[in-house]
RNA sequence: GCUCAUAUAGCUCAGUGGUAGAGCACUUGCUUGGUAAGUAAGAGGUCACCGGUUCAAGUCCGGUUAUGAGCUCCA
């Protein structure tokens, strides 16, 4: 048979070789380091028959695809192994690789906890030591099922039945134990081949991914190839961590949370400033584009709630309050909105609206309160208490597809001038449970999935992933870490105008019920600024810093002076304070840089003598000494975004 | 909500059953200096909260609350 290898060459071998003698025919060195193969298009452990011709590459640990295949056998037969020594009646469950490293879900007897991962690393180094080799066999359904019976692995059983193929399972064995276990493959060939990794973290996940299932204890590591790329990886993870939100809005002074109301934000003067800053840039944006803001109250009465459909669906997420009989004339049940939605139909449902009103989109930064479960809370990323930069436009089905082409052109506006010129698109389509017709439900999917196509973004489908009412957008950035968050939302809703009763007068001069869209650019002003502080690393571009000056004298001589500048300043509208201190100018830099403050001025004789500042922007130790009047307005052209 | 972990000074953290500690920050004194920490002294704590074990608990045990990592969830 003949085989094409990557560069167009052909070799004759037997049908029947191995990538393993197509490895040995091309040269030893090659034989040596080859991990697996692929076989047109499909992975394959080194020791498969290749029958008839085709085309295959030899992977070796210096791709992606060997460093994973690493990584499957590091969790799959390694760690799998290590804790079946140590601990013999757990039960093994999955252990497939994931971004940088790999995981394995065990059913321990007894809990573990971090410490005793240090036990199972150098478990896993005596086992790599063996330098065994990999090798497999070929099973039916029932003799798969026998064997884990036999093992008393009931996990590994479950897979295997719910597996709809009938007589290829896998199962790989080490030459010296009698470990087991069930795999896809491929594997390496031999434990030689492991690099360098570290057990990273312990944490619980349901088996099979559902809150109904028992929960396992996941153990999760990294791994590269050598101990020089792990420590890189390593470092980067540290780097990253020095970026997260939380720690520098510690170390900026932009917020804190407290005990009695977790999940709520306690914006300090520095943290509200990013606020106002960033909400003043949307307000002007929105108002440019054609949105008329809005207010809706913060505490409504249930009714409304069981209109909109809430109440039913949606209530052990609401705050609900009660008012104290003895200061009301009557007993009522309020909720804190945890949507603006209901509210701004009641806006749209003054008056009659006619074909001609629509689009209409009205925008409200709206407080919203959501009771999230305890477990889900995250610094600024998930709160109990958030204000959307929400917005809803009321519309017909035909101008859906301009609507959403208008939108992500302005979403993407928005996001380039805050920095972010990269974000993923989801598109969530119908799921099982939804109301509305198919061919509406078509009409709107297809949609939204032309209008990101006739603008030429990326986008991946979540299939049935959409709200029971629509079809809808999500806009993905990633903090510091590597997590995703959801941001941007464009959602459409069939469901809720007919509910709230809400309708315009069309051509015929019939009634009919307007299709509502639910937006928002930035999503929540918390998370979107803490995915902006992670992603400056707290320098913020100079428009949103809270403190953008500082005027540090260097001796006392130099006060007036410095006051002269800052009073300049304030006159421009610069955020700009003065640094008197009897410090020296060193500590003064040091202090003012990791405050993050983008603009140091350092006043001494000479700057005083010929009225000039000496300028230091933040991530640069140069200094420029500039004319007053020049620095200063280079630092107001600076202050326009 | 679930699993595991954590909670000590404003911050970062040490403290394995016997009188509560360090560095930084803070206050005061000396020092007026040239771009990431000048110097000395002082002040600062109901060791998250509730209960238990013990002659004795920051320390051991149980519970609660909050936080962290991950899972589930986010209409």
């Amino acid at each position: 048979m003949n085989i094409t290898l990557p560069d167009g060459s052909i070799r004759k071998l037997e049908s029947g070789s191995t990538g393993l003698d197509l490895a040995n025919s091309i040269g030893p060195g090659l034989a040596k380091a080859a991990i697996a193969v692929e076989v047109n298009g499909s992975q394959k452990d080194l020791c498969d028959p290749i029958m008839d011709d085709s085309e295959v590459s030899i992977i070796t640990i210096d791709s992606k695809e060997g460093l994973e295949i690493m990584r499957h056998t590091l969790t799959a037969q390694v760690l799998a192994r290590a804790v079946k020594n140590l601990y013999p009646d757990t039960k093994l469950a999955i252990g497939p690789t994931i971004t940088d490293g790999f995981y394995y879900d065990f059913e321990f007897k007894k809990p573990i906890s971090t410490e005793d991962l240090e036990d199972i690393e150098k478990e896993m180094k005596k086992v790599i030591a063996t330098n065994s080799a990999i090798t497999k066999s070929l099973h039916t359904k029932k003799e798969a099922i026998k064997v884990f019976k036999k093992e008393k692995e009931p996990y590994k059983e479950s897979i295997i039945k719910d597996s709809d193929q009938e007589d290829s399972f896998q199962l790989y064995y080490q030459e010296d134990c009698k470990f087991v276990d069930l795999c896809r493959g491929p594997h390496l060939p031999n434990l030689k081949h492991i690099g360098s990794f570290k057990l990273t973290k312990l944490a619980g996940a349901y088996w099979k991914g559902d809150s109904k299932n028992k929960m396992l204890t996941r153990i999760y590591g990294t791994a590269w190839k050598n101990d020089k790329d792990l420590n890189a990886y390593l470092h980067s993870i540290e780097e990253a961590e020095k970026r997260d939100h939380r720690k520098l809005g510690k170390e900026m002074d932009l917020f804190h949370f407290q005990e009695e109301a977790p999940g709520m934000v306690f914006w300090h003067p520095n943290g509200w400033t990013i606020y106002r800053n960033l909400r003043n840039f949307v307000r002007r944006r929105l108002q440019e584009s054609g949105y008329i803001e809005v207010n809706t109250p913060q505490v409504i009465d249930r009714k409304l709630w069981e209109a909109s459909g809430h109440w039913d669906k949606y209530r052990e997420n609401m705050f609900i309050t009660e008012i104290d009989e003895e200061h009301a004339n009557e007993k009522r049940i309020n909720a804190l909105k945890p949507m603006n939605c209901p509210g701004h139909v009641q806006i749209y449902n003054q008056g009659i609206k006619s074909y001609k009103d629509l689009p209409l989109k009205y925008a409200e930064f709206g407080l919203c309160h959501r009771y999230e479960p305890s477990g889900t809370m995250h610094g600024l990323m998930r709160v109990r208490a958030f204000t959307q930069d929400d917005g809803h436009i009321f519309c017909t089905e035909n101008q859906i597809e301009s609507e959403t082409g208008l939108f992500i052109e302005f979403l993407s506006s928005l996001y380039a001038d805050l920095g972010f010129k990269e974000f993923d698109i989801k598109l969530s389509t119908r799921p099982e449970m939804r109301v509305g017709s198919d061919e509406t439900w078509d009409k709107a999917e297809a949609a939204l999935e032309a209008a990101i196509k006739n603008l030429g973004y990326p986008y991946r489908i979540d299939e049935g992933d959409g709200a029971f009412y629509g079809p809808k957008l999500d806009f993905v950035l990633t903090d510091a870490i590597g997590r995703e968050w959801q941001c941007g939302t464009f959602q459409l809703d069939f469901n809720l105008a007919e509910r709230l009763d809400a309708h315009f007068i069309g051509e015929d001069g019939k009634k009919h019920n307007p299709v509502m869209i639910h937006r928002a650019v930035l999503g929540s002003f918390e998370r979107f600024i803490g995915i902006l502080i992670e992603n400056y690393a707290g320098k913020l571009p100079f428009w949103l810093a809270p403190q953008q000056v500082v005027v540090a004298s260097i001796i006392s001589e130099v006060d007036d002076y410095s006051i002269e500048i800052l009073e300049l300043l304030k006159k421009q509208g610069i955020r700009a304070e003065v640094d008197l201190r009897n410090e020296k100018i060193s500590y003064k830099v040091r202090e003012h840089s990791s405050k993050k403050v983008p603009i140091i001025l350092a006043i001494g004789k000479n700057e005083m003598n010929d009225k000039t500042v000496s300028i230091r922007r933040i991530g640069s130790k140069e200094t420029n000494v500039l004319q007053l009047d020049d620095a200063i307005n280079e630092i107001v052209k600076s202050n326009n975004l």
